[in-house]
DNA sequence: GCTTGACATTCCAGTTACTGGAAGGTGTAT
DNA sequence: ATACACCTTCCAGTAACTGGAATGTCAAGC
């Protein structure tokens, strides 16, 4: 199976399977005479696992660990379910930050309506208040 | 002024302000005769409007555009209203992601807990549920 | 005068998870 | 012969920094 057909079949791009194999999260595979990389049915189901696992958000170092414990043939089942119910919980703590920076912006947004929108220096409109904001302790969206 | 003096009144890092004058979001200060970047008062406004931005999650992309109104003496107060509301609907919409994220989460958890836990190959257990996201479009947590 | 310490400077590299593109080789059909 | 789709490798760029190395400056203390 050349890398394309792989692709199709697992919905990874090429170009990201190529990367894959380069960060050691696939093996590298067999090559054809030409020198075309050959998957077999495995590869299949490893590259499934990660896209599945990327799917719900988890990072290539989450899901390397997962494919480790595999490789050395240990059931990575429990791993699993532990890394989901994790991961479950740094989504709500993501949703309850996202939650209170849209109570901000929309208290700005509404507190911004009652200035003028003419002033350059920002002295004395919604960009004042959103200077203000600066030493706010940050909650930011980073993941 | 001397760079961590700003840091401080700004709660930006040193390192971050020779950034954003890397990548001009923020002019070059004058020099001291040692070669020490000499800021002055407006820096401070300047950088504030920044890390106020920065803090209610805009890229710096966006923030160049408001101050590249103001540096072109046009009040960017209605563009800062504008955009307010823009990423507050974003952030609207990333929440919902995530609730549906993670509510599959939940879903997989459940019922990867009635399999066992001891299958290497994923064929027979939550690891084998998750390969079979792969293929499901992705809604993702990209910003 | 010398050392120590806290500042400052520049530049290079790494982070995450890819994606785009260049330059070139291979295989099949017309 | 040539067009076209596929494959290869390698380099660079994305966002927003952060860490670290190597080096320079300045004031205080001995």
């Amino acid at each position: 199976m050349q890398i394309n057909e792989l692709a199709q079949r697992t919905g990874v791009s090429a170009k990201t399977i190529r990367y894959y194999e380069d960060i050691d999260l696939l093996p590298s595979p067999a090559r054809q005479a030409n020198g075309y990389r050959d998957y077999s049915r495995s590869d299949i189901d490893r590259l499934k696992l990660v896209a599945g696992s990327r799917h719900l958000d988890f990072s290539l170092a989450e899901i390397k660990e997962i494919l480790d414990l595999r490789d050395r043939n240990e059931p990575p089942c429990h791993t699993m379910l532990d890394m989901l119910q994790h991961k479950s919980s740094e989504i709500q703590q993501r949703i309850a930050e996202l939650q209170r920076l849209d109570a901000e912006l929309a208290g700005l947004y509404n507190r911004g309506l009652t200035f003028p929108t003419d002033d350059v220096e920002g002295k004395n409109c919604v960009c004042h208040l959103v200077s203000e904001q600066a030493e706010i302790v940050d909650i930011q969206t980073e993941r």
